[in-house]
RNA sequence: GCGUCCAUAGCUCAGCUGGAUAGAGCACUGGUUUGCGGUACCAGCGGUCGGGAGUUCGAAUCUCUCUGGGCGUACCA
């Protein structure tokens, strides 16, 4: 829709035109502070400017019905009829609304925890912001993959391995054992060890020799509870990538780099590094140490060069934000692999801490003391979690309080919104006009508040494009909690069913019914046709 | 120290590439239809946009600086 008014002004006027939300509604659908940009150029005033623009305006024309110029403001109203056919085809076509005709292909990224663990709330954010990314870029058309990155190598493999069997020893054979720091805990190595000895006999409990075949065993079974509890919160997986697949290229992946500059890759002191300093990093990294293992650094590379030959035209990573000192490396491995690291985006997600007595309950990846995803799905609910974690940027930390999420009024936000949809729904059931009957009629004849509530819902494929293109998901939430207060106080002042017009008020509902419908399932959310007390 | 993210109402947060009088929700106070679900609506209270300087017609927004926080600063992932 503004695409549309855009390209109009942009042929009228010649030029560029910004269009934003007036001051006040009532003073029309669009607004440009554009007499204020062209005063300096026309040596003008805006005033003056803008009463010159707004009288280059047809009194009839295709998409506005009132061009007015105000305090150097130019305000626009959209015409009746314009509003009744895009809203009309809306609904007529319902999957199609808010759809776009991108092109571009990408690879998104994201969650990649470690297979040494269940995902606890941190992760949840992640998950959560990089599927709603997801999802919208699929409704804007975009060819998008969603991706996990498995670290089924390395260091936290091995102690996958020696976790399961400490646990085992102590619980399971009631012997002392000595835990170091670092190592995993919590309910899951439970399973998890009763499952191995099933598997391989007790024997895979205590002999050191075998905590790797343990670990690359009992990684898989992770897996399977992390897509467990993604699956549960509506998060699912196009491919999965294993990082110990990758490092069979490493040999080749090198050569690349040293093909391309003789002085990305050098030794010293037994190692091998990367010359990440060169391109920007704060130092140079090792690679591959003395003992010939390669670090984790050199998978990533792998991994990246893979991701690049397999040949999208974008790359998204979600990263948690103590990550952030590692992008400069992966960008410099991508330049000296021949690649644009522009192409490379990471978006981090920040920490999360929930309130816990009044304290900030602080959250560590390694202790077994964290709070479990799936724990908190089962509490709140798949829907509160997934609207709690899009409705704030991902890039600020984020506190918040578990039992206001699970109140069933209009301080629940979530709850606040599936009410509207269910509002509509349940009167237009009541109505004694079909459906057909009100898909007849038209969205012509509004007062101004009906007026509105028709361009509002009307919004959401803008909301759609400026909350993918922004990364800024939040967007999303906060329209359709702003559109579902418009209904709540639309239907508080007009009482629809039995009045004259009955018909088109019920199809401007509708419209927003779909707004509403459609703005959720983005967020992986189901809009709901009723709603339940809890304790009915 | 360096890098990075952040600082807006008592609390949790919006505020789009600078634009009209800085907004929601919660909390608190007071109200509401002889009516479609009161699981709702309205009003009030509440702000030196962390401090300072700059850029310009115009700054919460951009730049610099200071203060205060989170995170990072590994041959861990």
């Amino acid at each position: 829709m503004k695409q549309r008014v855009q390209s109009y002004l942009h042929d009228k006027l010649g030029r560029e035109v910004v269009l934003e939300k007036p001051r006040d509604r009532s003073f029309g659908h669009f607004a440009t502070p554009i007499a204020f940009s062209l005063a300096k150029e026309l040596r003008k005033s805006p005033m003056v400017i803008a009463e010159e623009l707004a009288s280059s305006f047809d009194e009839n024309n295709e998409v506005f019905s009132k061009v007015e110029p105000l305090k150097g403001y130019l305000n626009f109203r959209l015409s009746e009829d314009f509003l009744n056919e895009y809203g009309s085809w809306a609904l007529n076509n319902p999957a199609e609304f808010g759809v776009g005709e991108n092109k571009q292909k990408i690879l998104l990224e994201f969650v990649s925890a470690n297979p040494t663990g269940p995902l606890h709330i941190g992760h949840a954010r992640g998950a959560v912001y990089g599927d709603t990314l997801y999802r919208l870029a699929k409704h804007l058309g975009y060819d998008i993959t969603a991706e996990y990155y498995v670290n089924d190598a390395g260091n936290q493999i091995d102690l996958l391995g020696l976790s399961i069997q400490l646990y085992a020893q102590e619980n399971l054979l009631n012997q002392d054992v000595e835990y170091p720091e670092s190592y995993y805990r919590g309910e899951y190595l439970d399973a998890l060890a009763r499952g191995a000895v099933e598997k391989f006999g007790e024997d895979i409990l205590t002999n050191e020799s075998r905590q790797k075949e343990l670990a690359l065993w009992a990684k898989d079974g992770v897996m399977e509870i992390v897509t467990k509890t993604l699956a549960d919160t509506n998060i699912f997986f196009d491919t999965f990538v294993n990082e110990s697949s990758l490092y069979d290229d490493w040999d080749r992946v090198m050569a690349k780099m040293a093909k391309n500059d003789a002085n990305a890759i050098y030794e010293k002191e037994d190692k091998i590094w990367l010359a990440s300093e060169a391109k920007g990093d704060d130092n140079d990294r090792v690679v591959v140490r003395e003992d010939k293992r390669p670090t984790y650094l050199a998978g990533d590379i792998v991994y990246h060069n893979q991701k690049f030959e397999r040949g999208y035209d974008h790359y998204i990573n979600i990263w948690g934000a103590d990550h952030h000192g590692y992008i400069p490396r992966v960008n410099a491995a991508v330049e000296y692999l021949g690649y644009d690291s522009n192409k490379l985006e990471v978006l981090l997600s920040q920490m999360v801490s929930l309130l816990k007595d009044g304290e900030p309950y602080k959250m560590s990846k390694r202790a077994g003391n964290v709070i479990l995803m799936s724990d908190i799905v089962e509490e709140i609910g798949a829907d509160a979690l997934r609207f709690i974690f899009a409705s704030k940027k991902s890039d600020t930390s984020l506190e918040f309080d578990v039992e206001s999420l699970k109140k069933q009024d209009s301080s629940n936000p979530i709850f606040y919104i599936q009410y509207a949809h269910a509002r509509i729904k349940t009167m237009i059931s009541k109505s004694d006009f079909s459906e057909d009957e009100i898909m007849k009629s038209s969205l012509k004849g509004f007062d101004e508040q009906a007026d509105t509530l028709l361009f509002d819902a009307l919004l959401l494929p803008e909301i759609i494009e400026d909350a993918f293109s922004s990364r800024q998901v939040q967007k999303l939430p906060d329209y359709l909690q702003s559109l579902a207060a418009s209904l709540h106080k639309f239907y508080y002042d007009v009482r629809i069913i039995g009045r004259e017009d009955e018909a088109k008020l019920l199809k401007l509902l509708m419209v927003v019914a779909l707004s509403i419908k459609t703005g959720l399932s983005l967020m992986g959310i189901e809009a709901k046709d009723r709603m339940f007390k809890e304790d009915e």
